[in-house]
DNA sequence: AGACTTTTAAATGTCAGACAAATAAAAATT
DNA sequence: AATTTTTATTTGTCTGACATTTAAAAGTCT
């Protein structure tokens, strides 16, 4: 292998992970291209002079960013991963909600996001909308009026119901970017307390905006989108106040 | 440690992928915290039964997504780390940049999310910018102006006039979710040749745009920015179709 | 007693060497 | 020609050893 990279023994670096940094560099600049076989661990240790288990080491970490994934056998090797839109998707899901949470972001700063970022959504989802999403938001709000649903259930329902709608901008790069705003607050929303009257105005909030998309009238999305977002602040904001009474 | 952390090892999933895997459960769901201290490697490699190298192996897999931080020394350890907003910023700018290389998201896509997302920013951007941001912006503007600029270097500052934008919403979830948005698009503008006559367009749309900021008038943020997009969905397609009159 | 230096202990980082398991390709067999 | 077996190569995992780092403990000096 011809391309060059390089490490620096003396930097106050691990080893594994200057290794990892150089490989990742000839991916990211295009050096090293999609489903392009790496040299073998052992090749690698020659030419960066270091053990096979650092080698090993820098790859797991390379794996675990889905850069690269690896196979045994005969023809095996490690190669650059390409990353699916699946993959970014779940790592942006994971750590959009670590981000909230590690960082104590409150929910207002949260749904203030969610909902600029989802209104955004709102014209090219009523333009581009299909059948199928419609009914799967259709569907959601049917599970959202069962009775006896957890909370729990509701809020993954709810998450559901504006994937769909996100989904509906026939956008995979609006869908990934916003993948992290409607799940991370999941956690957050599942602090709330859905009392049978909650639930009641929130579906029928839902209701009129799959009725809107259906009928591709994108500003009653958005200003019911706007309704959807006072009101589930106005929630978290009970619960807040119940938690400072009960203190 | 008392945290319940389980693999199988008839899984097909190797062994330290498993190992990572159960300890980002225990991250994700609360039950280790922030800065505590996982068991040292020994007592990890003791707890799943497996050896030392191969719970370093699952430790470097948790290290390259900012879930753990290493420290040697006798009172070194693992640690759960807390994820910044600084090191989601850059994994989301790397994942959101090799999203679109990989799997050939045209300009059109990535434009239209991009300014999708930037445009849900500016009522708050209108809102809540600081001098600051808005200084920010006009020394890019003023870069942007500057004779013999590269075109790469353009890009560059047009990132950053971009992102002073979105900071200007003084919401560090948006500017963490418009991060990829803004900075994936870089490679693909890379490919743009900006005549003086299209840095001009550009700069008195940037112009504009800081301008209504500072008067507080987001509807001309927004109306900019919609004329901003189309021109530089233009100018790709200008390059698109020079290609093809070249092939 | 306080400040400074040295030693100690415990952890991660790296290495060498060996074997196991998986896998595709090549060779042998039917 | 189709099927089975063997081969070669790779990654996965292990054992064991040593190096380096680091804070804390112990010792020394003023």
């Amino acid at each position: 292998m011809s391309k060059i990279m390089k490490i620096d023994p003396q930097k106050p670096v691990d080893l594994s992970a200057q290794i990892a940094q150089a490989i990742r560099d000839a991916i990211v600049s295009g050096q090293l291209i999609v489903d392009e076989r790496l040299p073998s661990e052992a090749e690698l240790a020659d030419q960066f002079q270091v053990s096979r288990p650092t080698v090993r080491e820098a790859l797991k970490r390379l794996a675990a960013q889905s850069l690269i994934r690896t196979q045994r056998g005969a023809t095996g090797g490690a190669f650059v991963n390409r990353l699916s839109f699946e993959d970014a998707y779940s790592q942006q899901i994971t750590t959009s909600t670590l981000l909230l949470s590690m960082n104590a972001v409150d929910f207002d700063t949260a749904c203030e996001a969610r909902y600029a970022l989802e209104r955004a959504c709102a014209p090219l989802s009523a333009q581009r909308r299909t059948a199928d999403q419609l009914a799967t938001m259709r569907a959601e709000i049917f599970r959202q009026e069962q009775p006896g649903l957890t909370d729990e259930a509701f809020c993954a329902s709810d998450v559901a119901f504006h994937r769909a709608l996100v989904d509906g901008a026939g956008n995979p790069v609006l869908s990934y970017q916003l993948a992290g705003a409607v799940e991370a607050m999941q956690p957050l929303m599942n602090m709330i307390t859905f009392t049978a009257r909650s639930r009641e105005e929130i579906i029928s909030l839902h209701s009129r905006i799959v009725d809107a998309l259906q009928e591709r009238e994108p500003d009653i999305v958005d200003e019911t989108l706007v309704k959807l977002e006072n009101y589930t602040r106005k929630l978290a904001q009970d619960v807040a106040d119940r938690r400072k009474k009960a203190v």
